[in-house]
RNA sequence: GCGUCGGUGGCGGAGUGGUCAAUCGCAAUUGACUGUAAAUCAAUCGCCCUUGCGGCUACGCAGGUUCGAAUCCUGCCCGGCGCACCA
């Protein structure tokens, strides 16, 4: 469990590299990791939703690659501030998450996150331990170490209070949360995204306040949705680690071509050799975008599935998009012969008018077969039935 | 607490008594083109049906005025801002 720290020049220098924005403070940083003194690397987890999305694998393989130099993975399940809560999003009323769901929550980012890093080798406290534990005159103090005007400088507050939107003092107190989070567990190096990045300064100013040395902090970049938007669940654009082989391999192969580099090299562990030798081949034309992608989402669906998963996936979106095929795992649903389209398709539709729109459109037909008409018209034999490019039902008639 | 401005479709944001199911932008859906990419073009984008210049339900909530209200009035709820109160 306890490897050896290693001080590989090389690896250390693509770790700082790879994958980052910023780093906080680099040199301090450098020296520390070819000292060969073991480090107590902090990742903060959110345990308000079970589904780990590709964005959060940035800094998983960051971890990865620190604990595979030797050194200490140390997880935060924010328990406590999931509860108090940023307030940012629109959607008030965060709901209190009883102890269950957290349990839950955690156990399944375990079972996620395991993909992508060793579990068994890493630390996980809970937050509630310490910050549940802190007093009034405790948080007044650590309340010190910051002013007023650090808040509003930061951008995502001013806009809002630019934009006359509400912002909430409870906002203002999580950042001396996670600080403190640092100081609980002795962090030295802290890793999260760029947008953390008052958080992760936070941590800095209160270990300073206890007597610590300041951790450093690696920051990378928020990983684009596969439409280039931030990746956010509400958007629809995210790839989580939980997809099936065969969703995951189409999510990635429908995302837009600018970000294939950018993915192989945040979210898969080809080595940045090859991944350079991509971006030329792609940039030269000797590379067809396609099947960059294609390797990508193999790379990508082998971490999470394995390599036969990647396999079949594969080969199941090709005879599915490129030979006109049907994919596996489609619903399927029994009828009575010479049930209608309306009879079968008003659930999938979402409504009748729904279903109309969709016929009229000639967006629903039998796979090999005909495109149908109206919502009346029948059905008299099992076939799969197409709507638009992505939905399938086979229809089996009894 | 007082004053003031505001709460409209997934989001932003028009509309301020009469064809308003609600201009427009974004997002979304579908078709064409493709590589299930992007871009582009086109259509759709509350629900229901016997598809009609059809019916029903919608503009924070509840009432009211009116032939008629998202639009006016009253009360309530929620948010912003200002002032005060409390210290």
């Amino acid at each position: 469990m306890n490897r050896p720290v290693s001080t590989d020049e090389q690896k250390i220098d693509e770790v700082l590299s790879r994958g980052v924005t910023e780093v906080i403070v680099k040199d301090d940083l450098r020296k520390k990791l070819l000292s060969g003194e073991r480090l107590r690397i902090k990742l903060g987890i959110d345990p308000t939703s079970p589904d780990l999305h590709l964005g959060r694998a940035v800094a998983l393989l960051k971890m990865r690659d620190l604990q595979e130099l030797g050194h200490q993975a140390v997880f935060i399940v924010g328990d406590f501030t999931a509860v108090i809560g940023d307030t940012s999003d629109k959607e008030a009323e965060r709901p209190m998450l009883t102890r269950e769901a957290v349990a839950h929550n955690e156990a399944t980012y375990k079972e996620q996150a395991g993909k992508l890093i060793e579990l068994s080798a890493a630390e996980f406290h809970h937050n509630s331990e310490w910050l549940g534990a802190l007093t009034y005159a405790e948080i007044g103090e650590q309340a010190d170490a910051f002013s007023v005007a650090d808040f509003i400088a930061r951008d995502n507050i001013a806009r809002r209070l630019e934009a006359g939107k509400r912002v909430s003092l409870r906002e203002v107190l999580y950042p001396l949360m996670q600080g403190y989070d640092s100081v609980a567990v002795r962090s030295d190096v802290e890793l999260g995204g760029t947008d953390q990045k008052f958080n992760l300064l936070a941590g800095r100013a209160l270990q300073e306040k206890y007597g610590q040395a300041p951790q450093n902090i690696v920051m990378g970049p928020l990983l684009e949705g596969t439409d280039g938007r931030k990746m956010s669940s509400s958007w629809g654009n995210t790839i989580t680690f939980a997809m099936t082989p065969s969703d995951m391999y189409g999510k990635i192969m429908s995302m837009r071509d600018e970000f294939i580099v950018r993915y192989f090299e945040l979210c898969t562990r080809v080595p940045m050799t090859d991944v350079h030798e991509i971006e030329q081949t792609l940039e030269g034309g000797a590379l067809h975008p396609k099947d960059a992608k294609m390797r990508l989402a193999r790379e990508i669906v082998t971490i999470y599935h394995g390599a036969a998963e990647a396999q079949s996936a594969e080969e199941s979106w090709a005879t599915t998009f490129s030979e006109g095929g049907v994919p596996e795992g489609a619903p399927t649903v029994e009828v009575a012969s010479g049930a209608t389209l309306r009879d079968v398709l008003k659930d999938v539709a979402g409504s009748m008018s729904e279903l109309r729109r969709l016929v009229d459109a000639r967006a629903v037909s039998e796979v090999g077969g005909r495109t149908f008409e109206t919502i009346d018209d029948t059905i008299t034999q099992s076939a799969t039935i197409r709507i638009g490019k992505h939905r399938f039902l086979n229809v089996v008639v009894k």
